[in-house]
RNA sequence: GCUACAAGCCAGGCUAUCGCUCCCCGCAUUGUGCGGGGGGAGGAAAGUCCGGACAGCAUAGAGCAAUGCACCGGUGAAGAGCCGGGUUUCGCGUAAUGCGGAAACAGAUAGUGCCACAGAAAAUAACUGCCUUCUCCCUCUCCGUCAGGAGAGGGUCGGGGUGAGGCUGAAAAUGUGAGGUAAGAGCUCACAGCUUUUGAUGGUAACAUCAUUCGCGGGUAAACCUUGCAUGCUGAAAUGCCACGUAUAGUACCGUUUUGAGGGCGGCUCGCCCAAGGUACAGGGUAGGCAGAUUGAUCCCGCAGGGUAACUUGGGGGACAGAUAAAUGAUAGCAUUAACCCGCCUGGGCCAAGGCUUCGGCGGGUGAAACAGAAUCCGGCUUAUCGGCUUGUAGCUUUU
RNA sequence: UGACCCAUGGUGUAAUGGUAACACUACUGAUUUUGGUUCAGUCAUUUAUGGUUCGAAUCCAUAUGGGUCAA
């Protein structure tokens, strides 16, 4: 059980050219403070949920907050995705997600372990049509 | 004990659970996974204001331009940094020596520009004023042959002499006194101030003191500028290598032995050298990995020596982030500093009483929250910063 | 990471080192039965702090905020 709530180099979207295409040719939605690009492929390679989250400079005028956001995120996004995934397992789809916060103020863990989970069912809905 | 200032140091701790990244070992294993062990943000990592290291390109030479710096000495790899000294200046203070701060601190007789308002005038004269044995006019007196002459006084314009009297301003031609003159003026003299030359003494030097000598020509160079010195340009998105991949591919213009497009040359010109391809537009491909790159002018010391100090020499000691859409985190609990709240006790004050207020003590409860995140590295500077500790200085208070 | 630029009423712009100007907006008053038009007036610590200068929006230094460029 412990194995499965990683977060690992494999399991983040690192390439320049995976963001630049989601940026092209994502699809849009809005979930409360949090704006999510995602991206459906049929014939996953390697691993078949990608993730990763960014915070505008303008917003957030310190690295030190922006840094903060972005763990929270992440950590929000590690304990909660593995239902999502197995699904995509399944399902042979690669699913590639990029969150955005567009909030003013600096959040609480608790707000954002939910709005991340909420993101996580609307996803679901997505790939299950 | 409290308060203020200065210097230095620290920048929350422990436990559990779940995670991230790098290195080493073992096992499986080509991609990687699992297990074990170890490392993992700062005093400013920030701003990017200076200086370097390092890398690439350039490096026959000359001139011009541009940029920066500007008292002296030291320090250091270097600097617009730091340390010490000098000078000027500001504040405080004394009978006096002083104490503390600040300074882009070369040149204003090399030249040009500017100096609002006010003022006669802002640098060179004019205006006004003063003087005039110049000219003209008027009045008075005297002489006189009734043409005029002499003397005195006064006046306007013009000519000549004079230069700071004009008081406005931030700033007015060094100040005071005397002489001198038709009137005046450093024109002359005395004293004082500033400044130049030369010399002596002290000091490594800036400079100081004394003597001598030439002068007194406003301010502004953080206006242009002049003098001296320095500077090749570009910055890790530099740069080198590997892999993948496309169109041996289109249009226009310029040029190809001498008449030479362009390049070296990335500030410009001359000059030198190379030179057969070059420029623009449109379009296509890639955008992965490794090195650079983390041990270096590094840091520390109840050490020793040198130096006023910055700093340095020797010795010893352990320590050392390396991510790359970018790690160092999240949650829960515990104890606790400051702070806050509640209750009790004692003393003081107000008060008829009830009660209110305050210093201190005890008990209980809440309770980590400053500025801020490495991005090639280093030395400085600047800015932000809740709070705590140590040392020193000053003031107040208490006890002995 | 590196290089560079800007900041003036509420908004957009001016201003040789010498009284901060103009347009629009807002507000107040006058004119009008009322509104509009028109007229008059009000609204600035020139981003901040220091320095140079007799004098700074302007020149210099530092900071703050905003923006641009470089694969």
């Amino acid at each position: 059980m412990a194995k499965q709530l990683t977060l690992g180099k494999n399991e983040r979207l690192k390439s320049r050219k995976g963001i630049e295409q989601l940026f092209k040719e994502g699809k849009k939605m809005i979930v409360a403070p949090y704006r999510v690009l995602y991206i459906l492929e049929k014939s996953a390679k390697g691993s078949s949920l990608l993730f990763a989250a960014a915070v505008s400079a303008k917003s957030f005028k310190n690295a030190v907050d922006r840094n903060r956001i972005k763990r929270l995120t992440r950590e929000a996004w590690r304990l909660q995705k593995n239902d999502l995934k197995k699904k995509t397992e399944s399902a042979n789809i690669q699913l590639n997600v990029f969150l955005i916060y567009t909030g003013k103020a600096l959040p609480e863990y608790k707000e954002v372990f939910t709005k991340v989970g909420a993101v996580l069912n609307q996803l679901e809905k997505r790939v299950a049509e």
